[in-house]
DNA sequence: CGCATTAGTTGTACGACTGAACTATTACCC
DNA sequence: GGGTAATAGTTCAGTCGTACAACTAATGCG
């Protein structure tokens, strides 16, 4: 799921390709890039040295690297207050190098394009019905709308550095293969080139990149360096984030929780189980329970709740799933996405009872479960993060 | 929980610290390492140059620096039946190196002293009761043990690297802290220096330590380079082994399988939840169900299955959080260990049928269920074995 | 206006890997 | 038996990337 687990790492870090001394380059390059990107305050060369370990004079052949390659912008010399020769601080350059976010899901297909400050630079979102649809034209469509976003930024100077595909399925993205997707009705197909896009385009879960969204933050709570993420919609996804990099396990295809035993004597599954998860925090599982018809918009349920017409049970078993994800996978922070995320205030009570209740390290840790901060349609945003991180990650291949 | 996450790592590898020309060796160092620890059959210096990458020039100089830090051996040159000058193999190094496993458990405490090839080269183990017990002087009688090891080891011209210290509870092995072992009785101490030992020793769980003896592989079958490890005793434990290292999550606490809801209707659990495996496949339980008492040895419990004389009702209840785990974390060989692996004949079946109707990707995967083959007190080769691969990975430390 | 201070650049030194040439040792074939 | 091909291992010059120190640039402060 997504390359982060597959992408070629720098061979300085894979440890099991022969360092040359290029390797070691490359290594400090995204050293200094990462350095630069990602920290709170714009740098400059000697901030970057000292934050880095480089020597200032190699932090400055590199930057000068970047710079020329148009990753990395300077802005002007600020004059603080402080004596002594002015730094020039060192931001991420703007509208040079882009990545594209792409995404069928049931209602909505889209295209997004970051630029390396996380702005948006172009989107394309066409809402519709995508229930039991034909690939072949719903990937020709989206092929469409990526290639009047891809025109449109290189009209203005910008590259595509590729793009994502993210998909509600089981995916095989070293493959590039879409297992299946229950809720599009699809199986067994090749995504990509159905796109008929001449880009580097790779497939992966839309639940793992939504939360890589996550990772940017919101805009008044920093983003935690490790959380599970669970995105609760028809299907209930999760992905597990630790130290800002996805765990994908064998095969990207972990978070099922969805189907995570609640009750062995509830109700049977789509899967064909018993008591999953699905069938109590499912959206038409609490649509139902809200005596609402399994279709309708989260809005009436959200008009319900407030309204006190109807109750939220589905906290319970979903706390109850959430326990055994801690206590499996020992993660703190629970980030709840998809619809949870206008629900958490029906559902916090209940599902940190139960956490409280049921993790063996609950006396030992602080728990926490937030909301998603990444807004609507977070996959296409993770998709396009997560080109640009692989840029960032071989600023070599730009320069 | 045990150092593979946080261990300080060479600076190539950490992706956060500046690489220098040293780093540069130091990755190489461990490569050539690993080629001569980890490959099937012996490799000569070209061997190595060819699976590496690197240059024979390169391979010489660095298996040169192994062979003088008495890590690595040459065999006589072997004269094969091809043409051209005869190689000469290398092979870890006998007798050299040694590394310390420790451990407290329940029933016994232990130290075991491994080579670089993997050979017990010292042992003790002192059988005993330890439960309620009082950790300075039984940590105080395992420090005597390590140094009856110690001693013998070094009389014989070897050098012990370490050791790891494995414990049956929450353990921080980054502050070298207990937090709390249920079965002991023990809560929120340091135990090493109760060891009063002058060597460098590290906490760790028990469950993971045993998991990494499994690396090692059985006399048949080679060991997976994933797979989720199921330690069933009174507790049951896990842990996760994912490309040949242990995933901790966040502080090393993750593997609670126990604690995972089988039946929220079911019994009390001494957690105070409902309904956890521990409840329908911990040791007591299943004696309980065989009517056996609840601290009979596994022995008698193998007798009444064998003569058909009980049944064993635990693997429905295990096969049901095992798929919950196989659906949040992804990896598709289970290794059951402890009391399982003597079990597993009357779990099989249960196990897998659980499995196949409850895990997700079933179609697409071939999901495994094998008995642990590391043999009796796996923590202790397992913490030997993890401190020879520090020695491994970091070999300029000793060159 | 000069000094202290900080940012950034230049140049030399050093360490590590590579590639090619060289030596060492064997098998094979005539 | 000797020549040739083949393979293993070593030596050495070349290249590249970083460190360190000295230098230049630019500012605040007294």
């Amino acid at each position: 799921m997504t390359t982060a687990g597959t992408a070629p790492e720098t061979a300085t870090r894979s440890g099991s390709a022969a360092a040359r001394q290029h390797s070691l380059r490359e290594h400090n390059l995204e050293l200094v890039a990462r350095a630069v990107f990602e920290g709170a305050e714009p740098l400059s060369r000697a901030g970057v040295a000292a934050s880095t370990g480089l020597a200032r004079a190699t932090v400055s052949t590199l930057v000068d690297q970047l710079v020329a390659a148009g990753l990395v912008r300077e802005l002007p010399a600020v004059t603080g207050g402080r004596a002594g020769r002015p730094a020039v601080p060192l931001v991420p350059a703007r509208r040079t190098v882009v990545g594209l976010g792409l995404e069928v899901n049931v209602d909505y297909l889209g295209v997004r394009a970051l630029d390396l400050t996380g702005e948006v630079v172009a989107e394309r979102v066409l809402p519709g019905s995508f229930h039991d649809s034909d690939p072949a034209a719903v990937l020709g469509r989206l092929g469409d709308l990526a290639r009047e976003v891809s025109d449109e930024v290189t009209a203005a100077g910008m590259t595509v550095a590729g793009g994502r595909l993210a998909l509600p399925g089981l995916v095989d993205p070293r493959a590039g293969l879409l297992q299946v997707a229950p809720n599009l009705g699809w199986s067994s197909l090749e995504p990509v080139p159905l796109l008929g896009l001449d880009l580097d385009v790779q497939v992966a879960n839309e639940a793992k990149l939504a939360a890589l969204a996550e990772l940017a933050g919101g805009s008044d709570v920093a983003a935690p360096d490790s959380f599970v993420f669970v995105s609760g919609d028809v299907g209930i996804g999760a992905a597990i984030v630790v130290d800002r990099r996805l765990f994908l396990g064998e095969r990207g295809w972990n978070g099922e929780i969805g189907h995570v035993v609640v009750d062995p004597a509830g109700p049977r599954c789509s899967c064909g189980a018993f008591g999953c998860l699905e069938q109590y925090a499912g959206k038409e599982a609490m649509m139902r329970a809200a005596g609402l018809p399994p279709d309708a918009p989260l809005a009436d349920l959200v008009a319900r709740l407030l309204a006190a017409e109807a109750d939220l049970t589905a906290g319970r078993a979903l706390g109850s799933a959430l326990a055994d994800f801690v206590n499996l996978i020992d993660i703190g922070t629970i980030v709840l996405g998809g619809a949870y995320t206008d629900l958490l205030p029906w559902l916090r009570a209940d599902v940190e009872a139960a956490l409280g209740e049921r993790v063996l390290a609950a006396p030992f840790v602080e728990l926490q479960v937030r909301a998603a901060q990444a807004g609507p349609h977070a996959a296409l945003t993770g998709g396009a993060r997560e080109v640009l991180a692989q840029v960032l990650a071989d600023p070599s291949a730009w320069v």
